[in-house]
DNA sequence: GCCAGATTTGTAATCGATTGCAAGAAGCCT
DNA sequence: AGGCTTCTTGCAATCGATTACAAATCTGGC
């Protein structure tokens, strides 16, 4: 049925649109708008057409489409970190749900690894291979001193913002949400602080940080009362900050985390030296992961809207790419909720110390 | 510099070949040996040509070279469920690790969600966009009749099997690992036992049953003592099993997961409930996610090699897409490695009951 | 100084689908 | 029946890169 034959039989032999053509009787012309314009052509030939596309397996090949049409209807996301992470795992379901839900196709590439793995990301990019960007984090990959913002195609922040002009971003008020864990555990009488911190630099570290100084110090608290660890988000980073924590000799009471995983993690480290949480020791996550709500005990966080984050980015993007003068809104903000739960309590009464004795 | 101009001048200009090749005085017949096979061309040209690929910020249009190319260097990773399941992330990072290093991108996709999702999917296969499908479960994606396997392009099962002949997988021996499982219990004292399957007809949960049963009827344990417990591998069902758990009259000592999630929600809601692991009931997990050594009990389990799956498989599809005839093994197995934690122990001392008086 | 052979470059066909233009077919009006 | 509009359909150019083939240039040997 097919005209071409090569010499290989086993080779499967994929129908063109003139394979089609030749089937139907038609030219490609007609075999084209029969699929993508139905109503330009008479009922008794398109069905002639959808006959012959049914019959022969054709489904129009993607790359002459693309290379045509001047788009390929794919999305490039880009995370900072490994895939493993829940919190971003989410997001990508978020944009992928309505990606899809729009006829785009979502790819996914993470920034770790070799050199080489970005550069490839960033082909997809500079090649036109993508319609558009999301970037999932701040880091906005730069190869051979080329940024992917000057591809000239559609970019959107998701989590943080893109740090240049005209380009749209979907983010969550972490300073506020920092704020929040720091009040809840103040309220709860903590006077004593330790902050466990995201990457040096992070978009939300800084911000989280900010807000966690800022409500401290509102509450008239001390630098030395608001330990700043470092940490990196993972559940490593969290048990290291507890065997730091089980070293000191006045110990915080109360633990702002810049992540579920470092709360967990530290929790765990803690525990098993002893110090009982919460009794002892009150720990507030950040990112409201499924896990959070199993572990022991189960842990106070900030719910972020990770679907909603990812959904947003992909609107956002979406109405850049439908109208290029679209003036969709730049910054869209969204917003976390503390949940309170198990890993947080009031904070355990001083035993006599000058301080507590001089009230 | 570049020779076409459109009407909006605010419109960014892609660099084309000929751009390129108009700039540095050459064909573009010379322009693209410049750049694939530089030593076909005159040193002084290549630098011409380089040159002028820089200034230009040149890079070649992807769908262009796909299209003439016949093959895109991009595979599909499918993947059943959402993208959220620990599990699958640190596979599908395995899949991308080997990929990445082979020049290939990665593009992967969940087939839960609208059918309309699924069949995009497939069209990247039957439109030739992607030069190899992974699948990471048995769910073989069938649109309008037709399979993905009939595309005519490699596939590679990862973690099941695809269930027609000539395609390759790599798999791990669950029934082996569901027998480490349950003598691991065995061998603690448990007589009385309860299995938390997966999904029903699911290629790993059948196998994993089956070892289970297997295990316990070679230890002498009756049909009475090996509860089967419907599930889906969420913490949701583990919380639900163990709901079932509480309810019952007399209760099992062991329970075997078909993955961590489910333990750790099974261990959860028997906790709250005054249940304790491992003193009252041992569980057992599957897959050997990171939260499994930070969970209170940390979990015994199966550590499934979740990377070494996903780089295997990607091996598989690559020698595949190398050479058309090449005779990679059909079937890798790999293996899983009981870890013993926390949440397994000695099975508590029966107190009297006629059985135990009896002996 | 001339020719065979090696090196370098250009011309033009090609991959597969889409679409502007124009021709042919059909329907409608007077 | 002739002229007009409205439908259908086909031709051929086009998207951007690769590559077979041929042409042009250079090299060295005699």
């Amino acid at each position: 049925m097919l005209k071409r034959v090569k010499d290989s039989p086993r080779e499967a032999q994929v129908a063109t649109i003139s394979d089609v053509a030749d089937a139907a009787g038609v030219s490609t012309a007609t075999v084209s708008r029969a699929l993508s314009a139905p109503n330009l052509v008479r009922a008794a030939t398109r069905v002639r057409v959808l006959d012959a596309v049914r019959a022969l397996g054709y489904t129009p090949n993607q790359a002459a489409r693309t290379l045509r049409a001047g788009a390929s209807r794919m999305v490039l996301v880009l995370v900072p970190q490994r895939n493993s992470i829940p919190f971003f795992a989410d997001v990508l379901d978020g944009v992928d749900a309505e990606l899809s839900a729009h006829g785009y196709t979502m790819i996914m590439g993470s920034l770790d690894g070799p050199e080489d793995k970005a550069r490839r990301l960033a082909d997809l990019v500079f090649s036109r291979h993508v319609d558009g960007v999301i970037v999932v984090t701040g880091h906005v990959p730069t190869i051979d001193g080329r940024s992917i913002l000057d591809a000239g195609i559609p970019a959107v922040g998701v989590c943080a913002e893109i740090d240049r002009k005209g380009f749209a971003s979907v983010v969550v008020d972490d300073e506020a949400c920092a704020k929040a864990q720091t009040n809840h555990l103040i309220g709860l009488g903590h006077r004593r602080l330790m902050y466990i911190a995201g990457p040096d630099g992070n978009y939300n570290e800084v911000r989280r940080y900010r807000g966690f100084v800022k409500a401290a110090r509102a509450a008239g608290l001390e630098a030395a009362q608001t330990e700043r660890h470092p940490g990196d988000y993972s559940l490593a980073a969290g048990a290291a900050a507890g065997r730091h924590f089980l070293g000191l000799a006045e110990r915080p009471t109360g633990i702002v985390c810049g992540s579920d995983e470092m709360a967990i993690g530290f929790i765990k480290t803690v525990s098993l030296a002893g110090v009982r949480c919460p009794a002892d020791v009150s720990v507030v996550g950040f990112d409201g992961i499924d896990f959070a709500d199993f572990c022991e005990p189960t842990l106070t966080t900030i719910r972020q809207p990770r679907a909603a984050l990812g959904a947003g980015g992909a609107r956002a993007l979406l109405a850049r790419l439908a109208a290029k003068s679209a003036h969709a809104p730049l910054r869209t903000v969204l917003h976390g909720e503390l949940l309170a739960r198990a890993s947080t309590g009031p904070a355990p009464v001083r035993l006599a110390t000058a301080a507590a004795v001089s009230r």
